[in-house]
DNA sequence: TCGGTGACCTGATTC
DNA sequence: AGAATCAGGTCACCG
Protein backbone atom coordinates (compact mmCIF):
# COMPACT_ATOMS: atom_id res chain seq x y z
CA UNK A 1 0.00 0.00 0.00
CA UNK A 2 1.81 3.01 -1.57
CA UNK A 3 -0.45 5.57 -2.38
CA UNK A 4 -3.70 6.70 -1.43
CA UNK A 5 -5.11 7.12 -5.09
CA UNK A 6 -7.51 4.00 -5.82
CA UNK A 7 -5.37 2.69 -8.95
CA UNK A 8 -9.21 1.44 -10.36
CA UNK A 9 -10.27 4.85 -10.05
CA UNK A 10 -11.89 7.50 -8.00
CA UNK A 11 -14.36 6.27 -5.11
CA UNK A 12 -17.70 7.09 -6.26
CA UNK A 13 -18.96 7.92 -2.73
CA UNK A 14 -16.04 9.68 -2.01
CA UNK A 15 -16.18 11.77 -5.17
CA UNK A 16 -19.41 13.47 -3.55
CA UNK A 17 -18.04 15.08 -0.81
CA UNK A 18 -16.17 18.48 -1.39
CA UNK A 19 -12.77 18.32 1.57
CA UNK A 20 -13.68 20.78 3.97
CA UNK A 21 -9.99 20.18 5.62
CA UNK A 22 -7.53 18.04 6.99
CA UNK A 23 -5.23 17.74 10.21
CA UNK A 24 -2.76 15.81 11.29
CA UNK A 25 -3.75 14.67 14.64
CA UNK A 26 -1.49 15.39 18.02
CA UNK A 27 -1.31 13.82 20.74
CA UNK A 28 -3.36 15.60 22.28
CA UNK A 29 -6.20 15.14 20.24
CA UNK A 30 -5.89 11.64 20.52
CA UNK A 31 -4.97 11.57 23.94
CA UNK A 32 -6.68 11.94 27.64
CA UNK A 33 -7.84 15.43 26.99
CA UNK A 34 -10.84 13.81 25.07
CA UNK A 35 -10.65 16.74 22.45
CA UNK A 36 -9.99 17.30 19.15
CA UNK A 37 -9.07 20.88 18.46
CA UNK A 38 -10.02 22.79 15.30
CA UNK A 39 -7.84 25.02 13.80
CA UNK A 40 -9.80 28.52 14.10
CA UNK A 41 -9.52 29.39 10.48
CA UNK A 42 -11.23 26.06 9.72
CA UNK A 43 -13.53 26.09 12.46
CA UNK A 44 -14.90 29.85 11.50
CA UNK A 45 -15.09 28.64 7.55
CA UNK A 46 -16.80 25.49 7.85
CA UNK A 47 -18.62 25.62 11.32
CA UNK A 48 -19.11 28.97 12.73
CA UNK A 49 -20.82 28.46 15.69
CA UNK A 50 -21.73 32.82 15.88
CA UNK A 51 -24.15 34.78 13.91
CA UNK A 52 -24.95 38.29 14.12
CA UNK A 53 -28.54 37.19 15.74
CA UNK A 54 -26.68 34.95 18.34
CA UNK A 55 -22.68 36.10 18.95
CA UNK A 56 -22.26 33.64 21.97
CA UNK A 57 -23.56 30.18 20.93
CA UNK A 58 -21.52 28.94 24.50
CA UNK A 59 -23.14 25.54 24.61
CA UNK A 60 -22.16 24.63 21.71
CA UNK A 61 -24.01 22.24 19.19
CA UNK A 62 -24.27 18.49 18.15
CA UNK A 63 -22.86 17.73 14.63
CA UNK A 64 -22.88 14.64 13.09
CA UNK A 65 -20.85 13.24 10.48
CA UNK A 66 -20.65 9.92 8.37
CA UNK A 67 -17.47 7.74 8.40
CA UNK A 68 -16.19 5.91 5.28
CA UNK A 69 -18.17 2.97 6.55
CA UNK A 70 -21.91 4.77 6.39
CA UNK A 71 -21.29 5.12 10.29
CA UNK A 72 -23.00 8.36 11.99
CA UNK A 73 -21.06 10.37 14.46
CA UNK A 74 -21.87 12.62 16.44
CA UNK A 75 -19.69 15.23 18.29
CA UNK A 76 -20.48 18.21 20.46
CA UNK A 77 -19.04 20.95 18.96
CA UNK A 78 -17.68 24.15 21.13
CA UNK A 79 -16.11 26.87 21.69
CA UNK A 80 -13.52 27.62 24.61
CA UNK A 81 -13.28 31.23 25.54
CA UNK A 82 -10.39 30.44 28.20
CA UNK A 83 -8.09 29.54 24.69
CA UNK A 84 -9.69 30.82 22.30
CA UNK A 85 -10.24 27.51 20.41
CA UNK A 86 -12.72 25.39 18.33
CA UNK A 87 -13.16 21.47 19.69
CA UNK A 88 -14.98 18.94 19.32
CA UNK A 89 -15.90 17.07 22.94
CA UNK A 90 -17.99 14.72 23.47
CA UNK A 91 -17.96 11.51 21.24
CA UNK A 92 -14.83 12.17 19.96
CA UNK A 93 -12.93 9.94 22.15
CA UNK A 94 -15.19 6.81 21.15
CA UNK A 95 -13.92 8.04 17.53
CA UNK A 96 -10.27 7.66 18.51
CA UNK A 97 -10.75 4.60 19.94
CA UNK A 98 -13.12 3.05 17.25
CA UNK A 99 -10.60 4.48 14.64
CA UNK A 100 -7.46 3.81 16.53
CA UNK A 101 -6.61 6.76 15.58
CA UNK A 102 -2.55 8.10 16.62
CA UNK A 103 -0.16 10.69 16.60
CA UNK A 104 0.37 11.77 13.44
CA UNK A 105 -2.71 10.50 11.43
CA UNK A 106 -4.70 12.28 9.38
CA UNK A 107 -8.14 13.38 9.53
CA UNK A 108 -10.35 14.61 6.97
CA UNK A 109 -13.79 16.56 6.97
CA UNK A 110 -16.07 16.74 4.05
CA UNK A 111 -19.55 18.09 3.13
CA UNK A 112 -21.52 16.08 0.38
CA UNK A 113 -21.61 18.22 -2.77
CA UNK A 114 -26.01 17.33 -3.48
CA UNK A 115 -28.38 19.17 -1.46
CA UNK A 116 -28.45 17.24 1.75
CA UNK A 117 -24.79 18.60 2.37
CA UNK A 118 -24.04 15.95 4.87
CA UNK A 119 -21.19 15.84 7.17
CA UNK A 120 -18.28 13.39 6.12
CA UNK A 121 -15.22 12.53 8.63
CA UNK A 122 -12.21 10.05 6.99
CA UNK A 123 -8.68 9.20 8.30
CA UNK A 124 -5.92 7.35 7.61
CA UNK A 125 -2.61 6.72 8.76
CA UNK A 126 0.23 8.94 8.91
CA UNK A 127 1.76 9.53 5.84
CA UNK A 128 5.55 8.29 4.86
CA UNK A 129 5.32 5.74 1.49
CA UNK A 130 5.50 3.16 3.16
CA UNK A 131 2.00 2.99 5.30
CA UNK A 132 0.04 5.90 4.02
CA UNK A 133 -3.38 5.18 3.34
CA UNK A 134 -6.74 4.31 4.78
CA UNK A 135 -7.34 3.29 8.24
CA UNK A 136 -9.67 -0.27 8.29
CA UNK A 137 -10.10 -0.72 11.99
CA UNK A 138 -13.12 -3.30 11.55
CA UNK A 139 -14.67 -2.75 8.24
CA UNK A 140 -13.12 -2.79 4.94
CA UNK A 141 -14.37 -0.27 3.42
CA UNK A 142 -12.50 1.35 0.10
CA UNK A 143 -12.32 4.70 0.72
CA UNK A 144 -10.18 8.00 -0.36
CA UNK A 145 -9.88 8.42 -4.07
CA UNK A 146 -9.00 11.67 -5.66
CA UNK A 147 -11.24 14.09 -3.63
CA UNK A 148 -8.50 13.54 -1.10
CA UNK A 149 -6.52 16.22 -2.29
CA UNK A 150 -9.40 18.45 -4.60
CA UNK A 151 -9.49 22.04 -3.38
CA UNK A 152 -13.00 23.02 -1.92
CA UNK A 153 -14.73 25.26 -3.62
CA UNK A 154 -17.08 25.87 -1.35
CA UNK A 155 -17.70 29.28 0.69
CA UNK A 156 -19.63 30.33 3.89
CA UNK A 157 -20.12 27.15 6.23
CA UNK A 158 -23.56 26.24 7.93
CA UNK A 159 -24.15 22.69 8.28
CA UNK A 160 -26.21 20.68 6.22
CA UNK A 161 -26.01 17.68 8.38
CA UNK A 162 -25.30 18.93 11.68
CA UNK A 163 -27.95 18.67 15.05
CA UNK B 1 16.02 33.41 60.73
CA UNK B 2 16.79 36.35 62.33
CA UNK B 3 18.12 38.80 60.21
CA UNK B 4 15.45 40.35 58.42
CA UNK B 5 14.68 42.82 60.64
CA UNK B 6 15.81 46.25 59.26
CA UNK B 7 18.10 47.64 62.12
CA UNK B 8 17.52 51.39 60.05
CA UNK B 9 13.92 50.95 62.13
CA UNK B 10 10.65 49.83 61.30
CA UNK B 11 9.45 50.66 57.54
CA UNK B 12 6.88 53.50 58.14
CA UNK B 13 4.48 51.47 55.01
CA UNK B 14 5.02 47.86 56.25
CA UNK B 15 3.27 49.24 60.04
CA UNK B 16 0.84 49.68 58.50
CA UNK B 17 -0.25 46.29 57.72
CA UNK B 18 -0.82 43.26 59.96
CA UNK B 19 1.28 40.04 59.34
CA UNK B 20 -1.57 37.25 58.55
CA UNK B 21 0.94 34.89 58.00
CA UNK B 22 3.81 33.60 56.53
CA UNK B 23 5.22 30.68 54.73
CA UNK B 24 8.32 29.34 53.13
CA UNK B 25 7.56 28.35 49.51
CA UNK B 26 8.09 24.65 48.35
CA UNK B 27 9.47 23.10 44.98
CA UNK B 28 5.92 23.05 43.91
CA UNK B 29 4.98 26.14 45.09
CA UNK B 30 7.20 27.64 42.25
CA UNK B 31 7.53 25.44 40.07
CA UNK B 32 5.40 24.29 36.89
CA UNK B 33 2.28 23.35 38.86
CA UNK B 34 1.08 27.26 38.84
CA UNK B 35 -0.13 27.10 41.96
CA UNK B 36 0.59 28.01 45.47
CA UNK B 37 -0.89 25.80 48.24
CA UNK B 38 -1.63 28.03 51.59
CA UNK B 39 -2.20 26.53 54.65
CA UNK B 40 -5.45 25.09 55.57
CA UNK B 41 -5.25 27.02 59.01
CA UNK B 42 -4.23 30.21 57.74
CA UNK B 43 -6.52 30.13 54.68
CA UNK B 44 -9.60 29.41 56.64
CA UNK B 45 -8.66 31.77 58.94
CA UNK B 46 -7.71 34.57 56.71
CA UNK B 47 -9.44 33.93 53.54
CA UNK B 48 -12.36 32.02 53.93
CA UNK B 49 -14.69 30.57 50.85
CA UNK B 50 -17.42 29.20 52.65
CA UNK B 51 -20.31 30.75 54.52
CA UNK B 52 -23.26 29.27 55.78
CA UNK B 53 -25.38 31.07 52.95
CA UNK B 54 -22.90 29.50 50.51
CA UNK B 55 -21.22 26.52 51.47
CA UNK B 56 -19.55 25.81 48.60
CA UNK B 57 -18.06 28.72 47.28
CA UNK B 58 -16.59 25.94 44.27
CA UNK B 59 -15.57 28.76 41.15
CA UNK B 60 -13.30 30.46 44.07
CA UNK B 61 -12.40 34.47 44.28
CA UNK B 62 -10.36 36.55 43.01
CA UNK B 63 -8.01 38.35 45.34
CA UNK B 64 -6.20 41.56 44.96
CA UNK B 65 -2.64 41.92 46.47
CA UNK B 66 -0.69 44.86 46.80
CA UNK B 67 3.58 44.34 46.78
CA UNK B 68 6.25 46.42 47.60
CA UNK B 69 6.63 48.24 45.05
CA UNK B 70 2.89 49.48 45.04
CA UNK B 71 1.92 46.77 42.28
CA UNK B 72 -1.10 44.94 42.29
CA UNK B 73 -1.14 41.30 41.84
CA UNK B 74 -4.33 39.35 41.47
CA UNK B 75 -4.88 35.81 42.05
CA UNK B 76 -7.57 33.92 41.96
CA UNK B 77 -8.17 31.80 45.24
CA UNK B 78 -9.94 28.68 45.51
CA UNK B 79 -10.46 25.44 47.21
CA UNK B 80 -9.42 21.93 45.67
CA UNK B 81 -11.34 19.20 46.68
CA UNK B 82 -9.16 16.91 45.30
CA UNK B 83 -6.40 17.41 47.46
CA UNK B 84 -8.17 19.31 50.51
CA UNK B 85 -6.36 22.00 49.74
CA UNK B 86 -7.00 25.74 49.17
CA UNK B 87 -4.95 27.39 46.87
CA UNK B 88 -3.48 30.21 44.67
CA UNK B 89 -3.41 29.60 41.01
CA UNK B 90 -4.64 32.31 38.28
CA UNK B 91 -1.32 34.91 38.58
CA UNK B 92 0.82 33.09 40.63
CA UNK B 93 3.36 31.94 38.34
CA UNK B 94 3.62 35.45 37.35
CA UNK B 95 4.70 36.41 40.59
CA UNK B 96 7.06 33.98 41.22
CA UNK B 97 8.78 35.10 37.69
CA UNK B 98 8.81 38.53 38.46
CA UNK B 99 10.24 38.10 42.14
CA UNK B 100 12.42 35.14 41.18
CA UNK B 101 11.00 33.17 43.71
CA UNK B 102 13.01 30.50 44.20
CA UNK B 103 12.46 27.18 47.11
CA UNK B 104 12.92 28.10 50.42
CA UNK B 105 11.77 32.12 49.67
CA UNK B 106 9.42 33.10 52.36
CA UNK B 107 6.06 34.81 51.14
CA UNK B 108 4.33 36.81 53.37
CA UNK B 109 0.56 37.79 53.39
CA UNK B 110 -0.69 41.36 55.28
CA UNK B 111 -3.85 43.17 55.33
CA UNK B 112 -3.24 47.12 55.85
CA UNK B 113 -5.03 48.46 59.36
CA UNK B 114 -6.26 51.38 58.06
CA UNK B 115 -10.21 51.42 56.95
CA UNK B 116 -9.36 49.71 53.55
CA UNK B 117 -7.96 46.56 54.72
CA UNK B 118 -5.90 46.36 51.48
CA UNK B 119 -4.03 42.93 51.06
CA UNK B 120 -0.18 42.72 50.49
CA UNK B 121 1.93 40.56 49.56
CA UNK B 122 5.84 40.66 50.32
CA UNK B 123 8.66 37.75 49.57
CA UNK B 124 12.32 38.09 50.64
CA UNK B 125 14.88 35.23 50.13
CA UNK B 126 15.13 32.09 51.49
CA UNK B 127 16.96 32.51 55.32
CA UNK B 128 20.67 32.12 56.12
CA UNK B 129 22.53 34.47 57.62
CA UNK B 130 24.44 35.57 54.30
CA UNK B 131 21.55 36.26 51.97
CA UNK B 132 18.37 36.98 54.38
CA UNK B 133 16.43 39.80 53.53
CA UNK B 134 14.29 41.42 50.92
CA UNK B 135 14.45 40.13 47.38
CA UNK B 136 14.65 42.97 44.76
CA UNK B 137 13.73 42.24 41.43
CA UNK B 138 13.18 45.36 39.90
CA UNK B 139 12.83 47.99 42.01
CA UNK B 140 14.96 48.51 45.18
CA UNK B 141 12.21 49.24 47.67
CA UNK B 142 12.98 49.33 51.42
CA UNK B 143 10.69 46.84 53.44
CA UNK B 144 9.97 43.80 55.74
CA UNK B 145 10.38 46.15 59.28
CA UNK B 146 9.40 44.97 62.47
CA UNK B 147 5.69 44.59 61.54
CA UNK B 148 7.27 41.22 59.93
CA UNK B 149 6.66 39.54 63.26
CA UNK B 150 3.86 41.39 64.42
CA UNK B 151 1.40 39.50 65.27
CA UNK B 152 -2.16 39.64 64.10
CA UNK B 153 -4.59 41.37 66.02
CA UNK B 154 -7.13 41.20 63.37
CA UNK B 155 -10.02 37.95 63.38
CA UNK B 156 -12.23 35.85 61.34
CA UNK B 157 -11.27 36.72 57.92
CA UNK B 158 -13.17 39.29 55.53
CA UNK B 159 -11.77 40.81 52.56
CA UNK B 160 -11.13 44.33 51.80
CA UNK B 161 -9.48 44.69 49.29
CA UNK B 162 -10.12 41.54 47.10
CA UNK B 163 -12.21 41.05 43.83
C1' DT C 1 -16.16 6.06 43.42
C1' DC C 2 -14.49 6.66 39.30
C1' DG C 3 -14.50 7.45 34.41
C1' DG C 4 -16.27 10.61 31.03
C1' DT C 5 -17.01 15.21 30.05
C1' DG C 6 -16.98 20.39 30.36
C1' DA C 7 -14.67 24.41 31.48
C1' DC C 8 -10.66 26.68 32.39
C1' DC C 9 -5.51 27.70 32.24
C1' DT C 10 -0.68 28.42 30.50
C1' DG C 11 3.52 28.60 28.00
C1' DA C 12 5.96 28.03 23.67
C1' DT C 13 5.59 29.59 19.50
C1' DT C 14 4.01 32.22 15.80
C1' DC C 15 2.61 36.17 13.45
C1' DA D 1 6.86 43.76 20.87
C1' DG D 2 2.27 42.66 21.66
C1' DA D 3 -1.40 39.58 20.37
C1' DA D 4 -3.11 35.26 18.80
C1' DT D 5 -2.86 30.35 18.37
C1' DC D 6 -3.00 25.85 20.17
C1' DA D 7 -0.72 21.69 22.36
C1' DG D 8 -0.74 20.04 26.59
C1' DG D 9 -2.36 20.47 30.93
C1' DT D 10 -5.64 21.30 35.34
C1' DC D 11 -9.83 20.55 38.28
C1' DA D 12 -15.06 20.18 39.01
C1' DC D 13 -19.20 18.02 38.14
C1' DC D 14 -22.17 14.25 37.31
C1' DG D 15 -24.14 9.75 36.77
Amino acid sequence: MEAIRDPSGPDRAAMACHLLFQKEVTQSDVGKLNRFVIPKQHAEKHFPLRNRTSPTTSKGVLLNFIDSGGKVWRFRYSYWNSSRSYVLTRGWTRFVKEKSLRTGDIVSFHRSAGPEKQLHIKCMRRSGLSQAGPIHPVQMVRLFGVDIFEVSAEDGGGYGGGG
